[in-house]
DNA sequence: AAGTGCAGCAACCGCCTGATG
DNA sequence: CCATCAGGCGGTTGCTGCACT
């Protein structure tokens, strides 16, 4: 049995607002503001709508300072980068873009920045899997050597956060990482959390290690002795360790095509809705997602699979064609602005979090 | 000019959460 | 602790206008 609805649904008007209305709303609303009842508001002002009618209404259209379309580039890339982070929260997303809404963001998005992006990526993806080719072979005379033939990791020498490879993209990288942590951090306070499960995600991880994609956060806890913690960063918007590296082996873990294997998922084809989310998750869910985003987790069960199908989401977007897109600096440099003083009194927890 | 398909967007629906009694 | 309720949110629907045939 459904939930008894709001108001009486015979009674109420729909569809689109009169002009009439929204004037009757909004003078009540800018003389006497909601009383904080939003059900009762329509039968004080006589109008014949759902209280949550009128709330839509006010918050979406009749507030003060609301902007509507022409979405400038720096909004572009706000709202792509916290979509990348932690889904299609759009309230959350939406109140980092002053005088946007929720319902705004998101019908931007789905209507014009996916096919945006997506055609800019067309473009793009050539140059970037000449780049990719290149850093195979780097890649290939240093570290392919580290690879076995089983599973067990051989032991690296205990350099912190210290970059795997020589390759001059990496020198620069330390900035990137400690954003990522700025926001990681701000994403938790917004109601993530980071959990302690990482040897359910290790074992998991290593039986579901095709069509593994990375999401733009990788951080993973401290994971064991057999997996060294260093970070590799294959360009600017992918951060990987060798822990996300093992996922991407292939099941063959042939030693020395493996990693090649692996830098090829960087252009693997994975449904982005589905990577960054699936639908019809609880709130705690979502969270665990956002965690396993950012251990570069990868669960085929729960969803947050990259690279399992489902079925839900049409988008043809693909997580690699939005990573390649995202600049994260252009992301800070207005939502830092706005959340620094958040990020700036929570202390950041290397037992929990390794980077 | 008429029909069709599609994009954009406003509005609705239903679920979840937190507050309150 | 439980039930109820309003607010909030994300997903979906449906209307409108435009482009194309």
């Amino acid at each position: 049995m459904g939930r008894a609805p709001c108001c009486d649904k015979a009674s109420v008007k729909k569809g689109p607002w009169s002009p009439e209305e929204d004037a009757k709303l909004k003078s009540y609303i800018e003389q006497h503001g909601t009383g904080g009842n939003w059900i009762a508001l329509p039968q004080k002002i006589g109008l014949k709508r759902c209280g949550k009618s009128c709330r839509l209404r006010w918050l979406n259209y009749l507030r003060p300072n609301i902007k509507h379309g022409g979405f400038s580039e720096e909004e572009d890339n706000i709202i792509c980068s916290l979509y990348i982070s932690i889904g299609s929260r759009w309230s959350i997303i939406a109140a980092q873009l002053p005088g946007r809404t929720d319902n705004d963001v998101k019908n931007y998005w789905n209507t014009r920045l996916k096919k945006k992006l997506l055609g800019k990526h067309k473009k793009e993806q050539q140059a970037r899997r000449a780049a990719t080719a290149r850093m195979k072979q780097d890649y290939s005379a240093t570290a392919i050597n580290q690879i076995t033939t089983s599973y067990s990791w051989p032991q690296l020498p205990a350099v912190s956060h210290a970059p795997v490879l020589s390759n001059p993209i990496l020198v620069d990288q330390e900035a990137h990482i400690k954003d990522q942590a700025s926001l990681q951090k701000l994403l938790i306070k917004l109601g993530g959390r980071f959990s302690d499960h990482h040897d359910d995600h290790n074992h998991e991880q290593q039986s579901n290690i095709n069509n593994i994609n990375i999401p733009n956060f990788c951080y993973r806890p401290d994971m064991s002795s057999t997996v060294q913690d260093q970070q590799l960063v294959f360009d600017n918007t992918i951060t990987v360790n060798n822990y996300t590296n093992f996922n991407f082996m292939s099941e063959s873990l042939s030693t020395t095509n493996t990693m090649y294997q692996g830098l090829d998922c960087l252009d693997s084809t994975v449904d982005l809705d589905q990577f960054v989310y699936t639908d019809n998750w609880s709130d705690t869910q979502r969270l665990d997602g956002l965690n396993n985003n950012f251990y570069g987790s990868v669960e085929g069960v729960s969803g947050s699979s990259c690279g399992t199908s489902t079925n839900s989401g049409e988008s043809n977007i693909t997580w690699g064609d939005i990573t390649s897109l995202i600049s994260y600096t252009p992301m800070l440099s207005n939502f830092e602005s706005s959340q620094q003083n958040m990020l700036q009194d929570f202390a950041f927890d290397d037992s929990i979090i390794t980077l």
